[in-house]
DNA sequence: ATTTTATTTCGATCAATATGGAATTGTCAA
DNA sequence: TTGACAATTCCATATTGATCGAAATAAAAT
């Protein structure tokens, strides 16, 4: 169930689009962004934006709020943390080993 | 081109049989696993298992070795931690604020 | 040489996804 | 209550992907 939820997120992620879309929440923060701005800094149709978006939210990558007639998008980020920690506990765990070489001093601080 | 790249390896990862290959892979270590071997344990037709073994080869998450008749299949780390980086890059940008909480505690070890 | 073992390629079918125009819904302002 | 704006839903189309049996390839053993 944990590996099939994680490759259904991945899989959202996995598409051009919808990854730009991944960065722009990212950037946006926890206030989030307006769809139309999406739309704006992606130059798409609205249609398939909101097509990506409705398939990013069923799997609870994304989150909408209403504010007068917009639309807010926010990222959410205990899915995206939990999806790269389990990604994370995958890789950790072969044979004693490090296999990633991703250290701390890669991350700008104590948490990323 | 960093993000296409990105999301055509995260789609790969996206489906639910290719990461189990993963998983299984990553336990397996550098040394790798035979094809043979992976097909027993997830108890699919060698046909399907080919056909996603192509696929992760394709985006370069896969690379296989032959030994006699039984074909190695090794995950590519080095192309793995590249994107898992580009991942928390993308994560660690947000106004300042730490968005995710997978501390260096959470990691066994200084490096995962 | 022939058989056995390991794995891939071929080919066909079925389901899922991406795309975008047109129509619709929801909200506010005049 | 009409008009404008924000975004979605509807619909049709085109493409891609998943699955797996059967045939083919590769390497070793008999």
């Amino acid at each position: 169930m944990e590996l099939e939820m994680a490759a259904a997120r991945l899989a959202e992620l996995g598409h051009s689009t919808r990854l730009a879309i991944f960065r722009i929440l990212v950037k946006a923060g926890r206030q989030g962004v307006s769809v139309g701005d999406i739309q704006q800094q992606l130059d798409i149709p609205g249609s398939t934006l909101s097509h990506h978006l409705a398939r990013m939210i069923k799997v609870d990558l994304l989150q909408q709020r209403r504010e007068g007639r917009t639309l807010y998008c926010q990222l959410q980020f205990a899915v995206v943390e939990a999806l790269l920690g389990y990604l994370y506990a995958e890789c950790c765990a072969a044979d004693g080993q490090p296999l990633l070489t991703i250290s701390k001093a890669a991350l700008s601080s104590d948490r990323c």
